[in-house]
DNA sequence: AGCACGCCGACT
DNA sequence: GTCGGCGTGCTC
């Protein structure tokens, strides 16, 4: 331009993400208001009106001018989504194929998708009054409202913090405001600081690790920490929170389950005077978006939540923490299918912050990225009581009677165990009764009939549910087939364990633990309580008891049925198999008591479990990347799977042929291998059959690219009625 | 995703 | 003769 304007216009054109599964934005006239990205606003379409989120502003629109409308109205004064969560969220979009509005609107809080202004949560804070603190000191009240008072103590607690700590606390609030025992407050909590000899006094390798994450500055560095359980990874990242803090930054902390964030909230509040926003699927909506918008404006010092939190703004952004990273709860299975411990890598990068991966057993993704010298890894070894690791005992089953599928000489160490008054934790990764329900007459055996697969038996329920589907049905008492009453359960479920060890040890109380028994809000919470009073009793239940929950009078831990895991199609399984033992002997001999594991097996040689036995993780891991280094397979490749079902065959079919037809030819590239179309792991699916596609290079930029060519071409290709598709990239799970 | 348009089978 | 199935295309 030859002159120069006095004041440049604000750009007449508004590119908008709407709620929509499209990879496109839509081109809007701003009318002159001017608008920054990642504001929201109100927007004729079709014939009806959407809330959009603004991605862009431009000069010229991308169609025609008679095509665009204007906006209708702004909806925030300032933007909702800063530019670097802007800006990431579009790579993320980009990276794991997702539709550019469906992930924007993903990362808002629920009610902040609608036409809502922010101002209207306003801050929900309750704080006991001196009358509360002295009632609660002479303990007048009972029940709820004695628990609100105890929580409360002296401070102030937001409304998603008391839904995490105290489901159901809004009774005991109405109950104990209309007394004047509490108050709202619109107190903001003074400037975040550690509260005074909270801290206890770091181990030498917790100390050295932490000098390092320290000395690392603030700036982008990836750390892993890799601690045994029991080694003190949480104190850790507390002291580098309180640094954090110190500086006027935010820490985020991802945990991988809902489980785990009340405990980590207790350890947080115990040590920080801090505003926490907690973010979880739990929250009712407005607590939700009060947490939310509290994030938003930097007054939360502190974000903890799981997945979804990782698309929490981060104005004042700091550290952050993704414990137990190895976790395959961090992959989102539906929808946008993204990875939170990858995408906070993404965050951390662009925010130029330090980040630190905690596990025990981390995954395979994070140990190449150690070795290939992106990562730091810092160790903890040593478990802070002194408390060595619990020796683990294989007990080679082949040729044994076994009883309820438990060898005798694991049932001599239950009785030890309780003879002592000690607790034990019997580990079966199977849910119910029995996993087949068989007719020792005629060889008839009860099978989904959507999936074909048999039906687990729930005895205390008399049903036969499909563990794939959730079909139920009455289980029947004589065989359907030949009448003959001759049904036997094989097999054991945690239901049949719970049983037979309730029959041998009638004095003794038998826990299960599995999303069956704990289905009720704060069921397991209650029973962890229950557990840490101490006293015999035994534990018996699923992978939920893997995850890292503190049982301090747990001794013995059997670990029955895991075989499975060293034959499945899935190449992640051996990974998973390695974690999943290593974590539930970690929850052996945690405080003053020697601990001891059992693992019950057929095939005791298996290479991975004695190298496990003999190596531990470490070993276990090396021999594994070995593997997959071995057959190409990630984290030496990269993967991308196309899913598709449908209840009539050859239309699943049909697709699967086209998609795999509309994929650039191999050899364009070179880098591309094309595996499929086949019928998936499980074929048939609540009466959908199931096909997949593979794609797969050594080379992350050949995969991107195809896949850029390749969606497109996908979108364009006749949609079935009744057929659903989804692309996966970096799959956790191949079933 | 939602909602229109549009073109072929069984019903008051 | 119409109601309604779902294939196709569009939304700035």
């Amino acid at each position: 331009m030859a002159f120069m304007r006095q004041s440049d216009p604000a750009p007449a054109i508004l590119k908008v993400a709407l709620p929509l599964p499209l990879r496109q934005t839509f081109d809007y006239l701003s009318n002159g208001i001017p608008v920054q990205p990642g504001c929201r606003v109100r927007v004729p379409f079709g014939r009806s009106r959407r809330v959009g989120i603004v991605v862009e502003t431009a000069m010229h629109a991308a169609v025609v001018a008679g095509r665009i409308k204007p906006i209708e109205a702004v909806l925030d004064a300032q933007p909702l989504l800063d530019a670097e969560l802007l800006a990431n969220l579009g790579r993320a979009a980009d990276y794991w194929c997702g539709a550019i509005g469906e992930v924007l609107f993903g990362a808002l809080s629920r009610a902040l998708r609608e036409d809502r202004a922010p101002t209207d949560f306003t801050e929900e804070r309750w704080r006991a009054t001196a009358a509360g603190s002295a009632a609660r000191d002479a303990r007048t009240r009972r029940g709820g409202s004695a628990a609100l008072l105890q929580t409360l103590g002296d401070e102030a607690f937001s409304a998603s913090e008391l839904d995490t700590l105290l489901p159901g606390w809004r009774a005991a609030a109405r109950r104990l405001a209309g007394a004047g025992l509490i108050e709202r407050t619109q107190s903001t909590a003074d400037a975040p600081h550690a509260r005074d000899g909270g801290a206890p006094v770091l181990n030498d390798e917790q100390a050295d690790a932490l000098a390092t994450l320290l000395s690392a500055g603030e700036g982008f560095h990836p750390f892993l920490l890799q601690g045994v359980t029991g080694s003190g990874k949480t104190e850790v990242y507390l002291r580098l929170t309180e640094r954090t803090l110190q500086q006027g930054h935010q820490a985020l902390w991802l945990v991988p389950e809902i489980g785990l964030v009340p405990q980590a909230l207790r350890r947080l509040r115990a040590r920080f005077n801090a505003r926490i926003a907690v973010l979880h699927s739990n929250l009712a909506e407005g607590e939700h978006a009060r947490a939310w918008l509290d994030a938003r404006s930097g007054e939360a010092a502190i974000v903890l939540g799981t997945r979804s939190a990782v698309f929490a703004p981060l104005p004042k952004a700091g550290l952050i923490i993704v414990d137990e990273e190895h976790d395959a709860s961090y992959k989102q299975q539906e929808g946008f299918r993204y990875h939170a411990r990858d995408f906070a890598l993404m965050r951390a990068q662009s925010l130029g912050v330090p980040i630190v991966l905690g596990s025990a057993t981390p995954s395979l993704e994070t140990l190449a990225n150690v070795e290939a010298g992106r990562f730091t890894r810092l160790r903890l070894h040593r478990r802070v009581h002194a408390r060595p690791p619990s020796p683990v005992h294989v007990l080679d089953v082949r040729g044994l009677k076994l009883a309820h599928g438990l060898a005798p000489a694991l049932l001599e160490a239950l009785d030890a165990c309780i003879a002592r008054g000690e607790q034990a934790l019997v580990f079966k990764n199977r849910r119910g009764y029995a996993p087949v329900l068989l007719c020792h007459a005629c060889g008839w055996h009860a099978v989904c009939p959507k999936c074909e697969k048999p039906l687990t038996l729930y005895r205390g329920r008399r049903q036969l549910l499909c563990h794939h589907c959730g079909h139920t049905e009455r289980a029947p008492g004589s065989c359907p087939n030949c009448r003959a009453d001759a049904l036997i359960p094989q097999g054991q479920g945690t239901e049949r364990l719970e049983e037979a060890l309730s029959a041998r040890y009638p004095e003794v109380p038998v826990l299960r633990v599995d999303r069956d028994s704990t289905r009720r809000r704060n069921a397991f919470e209650k029973l962890l309580d229950r557990l840490a009073a101490g006293g015999p009793a035994i534990l018996v239940g699923t992978q939920m008891l893997a995850k890292g929950h503190d049982l301090p009078n747990l001794t013995t831990v059997a670990i029955v049925g895991v075989d499975e895991g060293l034959h499945s199609v899935d190449f992640h399984a051996g990974e998973r198999l390695a974690q999943l033992v290593v974590q539930v002997a970690g929850r052996a001999g945690r405080a003053d008591k020697p601990g001891a594991v059992w693992l019950q097996t057929h095939e005791p040689e298996h290479p991975l479990l004695t190298t496990l036995l003999r190596g531990g993780y470490d070993a276990a891991a090396a021999l594994q990347l070995g593997e997959r280094m071995a057959s190409g397979l990630p984290p030496f490749s990269h993967m991308a799977l196309l899913r598709a079902e449908c209840a009539q065959r050859d239309t699943v079919e049909g697709f699967m042929a086209a998609a795999r037809d509309a994929l650039a030819r191999p050899g364009s590239n070179g880098l591309l291998r094309i595996n499929g179309p086949f019928a998936a792991p499980m074929p048939l699916r609540a009466g959908r059959h199931r096909a997949q596609l593979l794609l797969e290079s050594p080379q992350r930029p050949a995969l991107r690219q195809a896949l850029a060519e390749w969606l497109p071409r996908l979108h364009a290709l006749p949609q079935p009625r009744g057929l659903r598709w989804s692309l996966d990239v970096d799959p956790v799970d191949l079933y």
